[in-house]
DNA sequence: GTCTATACTGTGATAGAC
DNA sequence: GTCTATCACAGTATAGAC
């Protein structure tokens, strides 16, 4: 076809694996399936990538920031601790039932990654960026419900993307919406409770500044 | 060697396939790699087996229900709750961290049967096995520590082991055993706080029964 | 029943013509 | 840069000698 520069090769190759992995599993995902989705020959794949690994690095880092951002960055703070936590728990969930697969994918790549002492790093260098996702909320929600969280911020924000990972993984296996979003709203009632405010009388302030 | 039952050499390929896995992971073991294992010939396989999928489902039920029961059933429960709870998290904590091989496989057969519509069925059978598991737990604190629960089973149960499940996966990923226990501690005491004395001049009893 | 040998497919990766 | 052809190897599974 055209005369494409390496690094944008790249690119719609990482994509092409995205698609391919999100919709059959990181094992189905060969070059073979990977380039015929970017609709370029198979041998385009190596001189776009020393090897299938290279790729992987490369979508394990994408792929982590495109969907937290995703799900989390949607969800906007307010003046009140517990709906803030609910709107970002009730964004992220709909996000999850919304894609499973790429949910799935999330999991397959932490496993898969965890399994190559090459990239082991990778799946810790995920899972922090969790943990930072959600701290970020948590630093919001202090700053805009006037509230201080009880417990450290790192082992808050632990909890608070623990509680949806397992929920989200529970839910890929049982697909029970119903008991899944009842233990949500559950967990999101027991965050909302450790938030203490910072002055009660400041509790109820007209102001938005 | 000898000659051994059908069924023998199937446990005795099981039990092989279970290694293999555990330590090289599930995309390892190859039937070379696990009749390797047991030390038998590779065509051994094919003859105990009709296919390596029918190893996995009869491999998936075996490693879930051993790995559950090594974890769960060696907590006992006393006449507190909190004690309950924290004896049980702990229990069920230092078995993962005992094997991480185990735990990490134990998520890559989730995954690997989520992406086959024939074994699907297994993932949603492993997690509401966890779920029964939890429940079991739970109704035993309920008897011997003299409360109730103030959610409903099903929620609380989901609760306790999505928890446990997240606290896992979270660790496998940035091996932070201090972060991880400190976010363990604090969902113990959370679940402590749900449980409700069923009687308060009870709440003291010298009696066991 | 057991094992040797092998078929067949699909894999990542290359060499070399254009 | 692009594509055809192919390599070397590993995967599951089978046929057939013993």
């Amino acid at each position: 076809m055209a005369r494409v520069p390496v690094e944008q090769r790249r690119k719609d190759l990482v994509e092409a694996a995205f698609r391919v992995m999100a919709q059959t599993g990181i094992a189905q995902a060969t070059t073979r399936a990977i380039c015929a989705e970017a609709g370029v020959h198979q041998s385009v794949f190596h001189y776009s990538f020393n090897s299938k690994k290279e790729l992987l690095q490369e979508l394990v880092r994408v792929v982590v920031v495109d969907m937290t951002d995703a799900a989390v960055m949607v969800a906007e703070v307010d003046s009140e601790a517990d709906s803030s936590i609910r709107a970002a728990f009730k964004s992220i969930w709909e996000q999850a039932k919304a894609h499973p697969d790429r949910q799935l994918l999330s999991y397959e790549l932490t496993t898969y990654v965890l399994r190559d002492p090459e990239m082991s790093e990778l799946a810790k260098w995920q899972y922090e960026h969790y943990f930072n996702q959600a701290e970020r909320f948590a630093v919001a929600v202090e700053a805009s419900a006037h509230i201080r969280w009880s417990l450290p911020m790192p082992t808050l924000s632990r909890m608070l993307a623990t509680a949806i990972d397992g929920l989200v993984l529970g839910w890929l296996a049982d697909r029970n919406d119903e008991s899944a979003e009842a233990a949500l709203d559950e967990f999101a009632t027991f965050f909302a409770s450790l938030a203490t405010p910072l002055d009660a009388s400041e509790k109820r302030p007209a102001q938005h500044a």
